[in-house]
DNA sequence: GTTGGTAATGGAAACGGTTCCCGATAATTA
DNA sequence: TAATTATCGGGAACCGTTTCCATTACCAAC
């Protein structure tokens, strides 16, 4: 807190030697004289000197750090994302700059955009090697045109990789993920079930992901059963927003057979409104949802849900954004995993029709 | 991706000015005609110059970054803490570099210490204003030596707040928290539910968290009922310890009356072996926990735990962190608020006895 | 004994900004 | 009109590191 940091220059008087000799014997250069190589190499190492990445950073212009711009890092599909993201990165000897752009108080459209936008402000700025957008305005059916311009003037200048379904227009990496595919796996599971009078829950209105989603739902519903605008209910990703949703169906008395949940948090809490009205999942409502939160398999019931293979987009879009920062060579981007089903108890039996 | 950043020099010689006055415009020094003034800032506009922060950095001597070393940003006590700092720092300015020491694929003890090690290595290097640890070997009873020379020797240099039960001999600012009497509260309020027979269950040995948290149960047995080492259950503290831990006391026929977890995602893990062995919570055995996870009320039963109020300790992290680094004036550091008992479903009615 | 090649070393420029210092011009005052 | 003072703008040093280039010394071969 007190002795400041030592600097080359100060290395190389102590040894005697030049700042040039210096520098050589950090990055194991040719052309310094082994006996003064080990010296110096010992004064580095007793001094605990740490050459200043930010120095280096002006003469190589890169600074191996990555900037993660993520909407609410609270959001479990995201929390794991940016641990597996951290994951590789720090293989690569990388760091990560983080910005979360959803404020924590969930203070919902304060201004996000604005946020954002100066997120990638910052993160040009500090020239970190390229961005890695989770999440946020770019998930919107429209995004805000002033985010558009904001994020293409970055991607103008650093590498830029974006872990959401491509916008059209926007001059960026993309790591898509199959939204519709698994909307239509869990809806396709409950079909399977015996189930027809399928709702789906949660999701905010005019998001990618959300309509993604929806229309894989929609579709499976509408070639195996019967689709109903009535039976599609918006509002968030949140628990809350499960727990309400299910509360207007219990209250309207629209309660259907089964639900197709957003994600596994909006599904928890319409379990919970179910209980909280003396209905059960899945033997009155069943229940199957998406994204594989960790603790899901330990509610009760046990969810139901899609695993999205995070890991596996994790390494994606770290290795897309590596290379196009021309790194040396990294390991071929793995192609992605398809999402995978896991059947549990939410969802009732298999072929066991609810009871009646 | 593919145009170079502009340099000051670049737009001093588009204003036709020296870089000195493009400078002084930047930073709304004094000294420049008004009239030059506007037609720089305009050129500056227009072209989406960015001062280079790294640059700025090298004479200023500081990042305005902060490092966070936070030992598994999954557990959602920790994710909840960043995501409460992120937005603290970001009001003042400061971004997050961010490093997970408890490798994503939750590989334990994979030599954490010395990722951890290298982390402070890795901050040092890039200069941070000060750094934040959140969790990690600090919480052993018994820190690596290893791990507390780096530690000194990182905070010799700069700043360093941990959040964490001081440890002796460590020359840092720590920002301590409630465990003991947490843990105290939670037993107390199971006590005066008429529950005698309460078991410990969860937390890895040896960690100061779990030993604050059981010296606080403990107290609370020994002066109100009876206290037995055979009640207490270590592990660890997710939610699959939770259930391996309920599930030993139900195979070894050592049911408690009720028990005190460790965290929610430990109690939730009980809850469902309770409920794969038929049994039920509240009824059969309560439970209360700490942390204060943010789907615990939505779990069923609601969980009945302790909030820390992570928000204050967020900002009195930061603030102290801040003050430190010799920031301009930081608004006053706000006492840290004492643990609240949110009293809900899991640990049943007060005063209401389990059933026989 | 001159030449040539190579290893070891130091000096200096460069990276992109900020800031101090100083000279030049314009404005004010004697 | 001359002297003094503000105001403005340019040059240069500096932050910590790397790298290019020049210098010297050494050794071998002709």
């Amino acid at each position: 807190m007190d002795k400041k940091q030592l600097t080359i220059k100060e290395i190389a008087s102590m040894a005697g030697v030049s700042v040039s000799t210096v520098s050589r014997v950090l990055n194991n250069k040719a052309h310094v004289n082994p006996a003064k190589r080990k010296k110096i190499q010992a004064i580095i190492d007793q001094s605990g000197f740490q050459p200043s990445m930010i120095a280096r950073g002006m003469v190589y212009q890169r600074t191996n750090t990555l900037g993660v711009v993520v909407s609410d890092i609270t959001n479990p599909y995201f929390t794991a994302l940016v641990s597996n993201i951290e994951a590789v990165a720090e293989d690569f000897g990388f760091s990560l700059l983080l910005f979360n752009t959803m404020t924590a108080g969930h203070t919902h459209q304060k201004d996000t955009v604005q946020i954002e936008i100066t997120a990638f402000r910052n993160l040009q700025e500090k020239k970190v090697d390229g961005v890695l957008i989770l999440g946020g305005e770019i998930d919107q059916a429209t995004p805000d045109p002033h985010y558009i311009t904001a994020l293409e003037q970055m991607a103008h200048h650093l590498p830029v990789v974006i872990v959401a379904q491509p916008v059209k227009g926007v001059d960026c990496e993309f790591v898509p993920r199959y939204q519709q595919m698994s909307a239509e796996m869990i809806t396709e599971h409950l079909l399977a079930s015996g189930y027809k009078n399928i709702a789906f829950l949660g999701g905010q209105p005019d998001i990618t992901i959300t309509n993604e989603r929806l229309s894989g739902y929609r579709k499976m519903m509408t070639t195996y059963a019967d689709y109903s605008a009535k039976n599609v209910l918006l509002s968030d990703y949140y628990v809350e927003d499960g727990y309400q949703g299910m509360r207007h169906f219990i209250d309207t008395q629209q309660v259907p057979e089964a639900i197709v949940a957003i994600n596994d948090q909006v599904a928890l809490g319409a379990i919970r409104a179910l209980n909280d009205h003396q209905l059960s999942c899945p033997d009155d409502v069943a229940i199957g949802s998406c994204d594989a939160f960790p603790n899901g398999n330990y509610f009760t019931p046990r969810l139901t849900t899609i695993d999205h293979h995070n890991e596996d987009l994790a390494n994606i879009a770290v290795n897309k954004l590596l290379t196009a920062t021309g790194q040396e060579k990294i390991p071929p981007i793995p192609t992605p995993a398809l999402p995978t089903l896991i059947i549990r108890e939410s969802s009732g039996h298999p072929l066991k029709k609810k009871k009646e």
